[in-house]
DNA sequence: CAGTATCCCTTTAGATACTG
DNA sequence: CAGTATCTAAAGGGATACTG
């Protein structure tokens, strides 16, 4: 495997003690704000579940359990700012918004859903592996 | 689409107004806590450097600009509780610690790596996203 | 309904100093 | 080297009241 050889995403070095991805990730680069924004406690649910539809604020709140109209409108903005979410106004009375992936947002859905599949599926293995830290601690103490 | 036909995960529900997924995502359910454990600011970053590789403590620090020794040490042992990640301390003055992804973590990696790579790909459209954003607040101000 | 504005408490996380 | 302990500034985020 030589440089060259694969196409990197910009932000790629390839290392030449071993062959593997190195990550650029300096503080304060794209990559590392974009993923800051899209990886926090709300957006990758809201993302999930604007999937192939679209829903008024309420119904969003609703579904997120949790979520206070402070932050899902934060989150949302976030979202709109990013051209991840689309917002629609209907002018109405009263006011009724809508709110749906763009297809950036679409492209994004796959990856955040393999993400929520993933915890779900392992989410056993993951209490296992609690339970076995702790033992570990009750041993060692 | 009918319930039965698909084999959904547990927190997975089949609305019956829409051919869509719902997903489960009360407070406190453990999908929300593996979610919000994983997909914080730092826990991305240390399982996409730990691809393929084991890397020692100062290495990781290194290579993550901006983190802090203590904020290093809390992610770390929060992925070696999950059973993400694996700790190896050797015996050595001065002590030597290597972490490398589990089986576990192994399985979680793609997914991370999409994540991070979708979000390197799309960084143009984003900022771009963003500019809009701002033209049309300041056209309506 | 879908927000904003304000207040204020809680959590997070950086800086620093110390240790096996 | 690889942490831990403590302190503190700053951010996050809930509660409440108000608005077009």
């Amino acid at each position: 495997m030589k440089e060259g050889t694969l196409e990197l995403p910009g932000n790629c070095r390839l290392t030449s003690n071993y062959d593997v991805l190195q990550w650029d990730v300096r503080e304060g680069c794209e990559v590392r704000q974009i993923l800051d924004r899209i990886a926090d406690k709300w957006s990758l649910l809201v993302i999930a579940l604007l999937d192939k539809r679209t829903m008024r604020f309420a119904e969003l709140r609703r579904s997120i359990e949790g979520i206070s109209k402070r932050m899902l409108t934060t989150t949302l903005r976030q979202l709109e700012r990013d051209g991840i979410v689309e917002r629609t106004v209907y002018a109405t009375v009263p006011p009724k918004v809508e709110y749906n992936l763009t297809p950036l947002g679409n492209s994004l859905l796959d990856t955040v859903q393999a993400l929520v599949i993933w915890t779900e599926t392992n989410q056993v293995r993951i209490a296992e592996a609690r339970d076995q830290y702790e033992a570990r601690q009750n041993e060692s103490a």
